[in-house]
DNA sequence: CTGTTAGCGCCTTCAT
DNA sequence: ATGAAGGCGCTAACAG
């Protein structure tokens, strides 16, 4: 196959070559049943030969057809929606589907901007992370018959899809741990909450439970730090001078976690001696710190390959795969442990 | 603003309500500046209170703005290219461009046809990961007039622009450093170098600027590894039990260096004292390991922001824009020192 | 400054 | 199993 210099090889060009009509060829190059084997392999060889490539934009305006899926998350910056994307697109890929990619930045209004470009381009779904969103985001989605899936939750809101998992669980998991190791003295270090649902119903769970196992909650010290590593440092400083020092610290994503390991690190603070720690995400760092962290451990590929399975299948097939909520695993390593005496 | 429940709205249904032609309603939406300020106000009103979205695919295909970028990276699961292909989108975004991600799995062949689906989708460049390509997807680009943009990499293959760093010199740099410490023997666990030129390059500059100073450097064990903590760690334990025992390892990545630090805490292996780790990339986890990891910092926001402005600029622009070699630096931290006598 | 009009390349009925 | 032909929604000449 060698690709010609003149400028722009069209379906009709394969159709002179093949000696047939255009729709012969436009049945070919779809899969589509109705032609006969010959008549196939001379568009086949024709095609090959002259390097011919589709035109996107002229199938998406003639058909609906676009191949082209969307997605939204916060940031490509955190591993833990990097992993996702990378199920996602991986899945899609494989089907010929691609992915236009845009972010947020944690901030409604421009998630809704960038659902709009989405629509745009002609996205056959949208993938969007968590339960909340803006109402004209989802008025637009509506508006155009863009279906969309909402993840890192499960909870839907009417229409749409919900493929993730349980975040008040999770930290009511979070909460049953570290009060089943004995320990009395309780903090905690959210993401920011401001606009971001997954947050909350961490905290509030792991708040929550600890109620219900009979904590005074609002002893419990509660700070929120972005995720990374910096601010993290600076909330753990607080967290633990404070008076009662708590003894167990919740961490709404391992990167803080893995902040406040750093900070003890510096300070002399034996985890879990003097203090347990739990992360949540299990990214690749929780077993690279030492010591290596106890954290949740949240589905995030597999959310993206879900998520793509749902965009690939046809009306009936959704009606199954609306809802899945997936399972978040605790996993023990080396970060906790019952409170020094 | 409300979107109607009438299904489709359209550029002539905006023009009604502003009750002027088509191309007015079309001039106002690209910024076209020949409209009165009247006019323009009313189809703006008309679009808003009709909730209008264009329509891309039938924009592209009139007139070749298709507001669409298209990057192939080896994998999003690495950060080195997730915070790469976030300063690209991030920057894109800001001037309305969307992208479209596709992984080749560090493999020619796929990478081949991901390039084939950027087309067909007409993005109007393609920003690729390293020097080497399968001639079909060089070929591909030129028959079909698609500009590309080559990153990680400062080597240019005739067209096309490279925006990155020399892979060469930065090994040369390593070299330099742990031999100016005083290291007589060195190892080195390389990514895998099949069909990836950087790793290949970073080997070769490590390996040639030893020799360059006198290091017979069929001595240097060379291992290879995937980017990968299980596979570093592996690769680890040959390199340490080898004899005699390396003084001083580079590794391709963070990551690995990461799994070699690893393996030494484990094994009571205390490094820097018995064991000098460099490693590469300058990812978050360098300075989350203990010790805190030596390492070349690699600009890969940069570059991705740079590689946007290059695909948002005009051919004149492109001109100066083409080559584009950005610094690599050497972080110091606690992962090196002379060598134990 | 504004309107009219001719396609962009393809898919998809509707015939045959 | 195949062909003919209309038109998807928009933009860029061109004309006024």
């Amino acid at each position: 196959m060698t690709y010609p210099t003149t400028k722009k090889v069209k379906l009709v060009d394969v159709a002179n070559l093949a000696e047939c009509s255009t729709a012969t060829v436009s049945r070919v190059l779809n899969d589509n049943p109705r032609v006969s084997k010959k008549g196939r392999e001379r568009v086949l060889e024709a095609a090959a030969s002259l390097g011919y490539v589709p035109n996107g934009a002229a199938r998406a305006l003639r058909s609906a057809n676009t191949k082209l899926v969307g997605v939204i998350i916060p940031t490509i910056d955190h591993a833990i929606y990097a992993i996702m994307v990378a199920g996602l697109q991986e899945r899609l890929a494989k089907s010929g589907v691609s992915l236009i990619i845009n972010t947020s930045a944690y901030d409604c209004e421009l998630e809704y901007k960038q659902a709009r470009i989405l629509v745009e381009h002609g996205v056959e779904t949208i993938v969007l992370v968590g339960t909340e969103h803006h109402s004209r985001t989802m008025e637009l989605l509506k508006a155009k018959a863009v279906d969309y899936v909402l993840t890192y939750t499960c909870s839907t809101i009417g229409s749409g899809a919900a493929i993730g998992f349980d975040n008040t669980k999770a930290g009511a998991v979070a909460a049953r741990y570290l009060h089943s190791l004995g320990h009395k003295r309780f903090g905690m270090i959210t993401g920011i909450t401001n606009g971001n649902d997954r947050a909350r119903e961490r905290r509030d769970g792991f708040l929550n439970k600890l109620e219900e196992l009979g904590v005074t909650t609002n002893s419990v010290h509660t700070i929120e730090s972005p995720y990374e590593v910096n601010g993290a440092i600076q909330a753990a400083r607080i967290l633990l001078n404070s008076d009662p020092r708590p003894t167990a610290i919740f961490c709404g994503s391992d990167i803080i976690a893995a902040g406040v390991i750093k900070f003890c690190n510096t300070k002399g603070i034996q985890v879990p001696h003097d203090l347990s720690v739990v992360g949540f995400d299990n990214l690749e760092i929780a077993s690279l710190v030492s010591p290596q962290l106890t954290t949740l451990e949240v589905p995030a590929r597999q959310m993206g390959t879900l998520a793509a399975e749902y965009t690939l299948s046809d009306d009936i097939q959704r009606q199954f795969l609306r809802e899945q909520e997936l399972d978040v695993k605790l996993v023990v390593r080396e970060s906790s442990s019952t409170p020094r005496l």
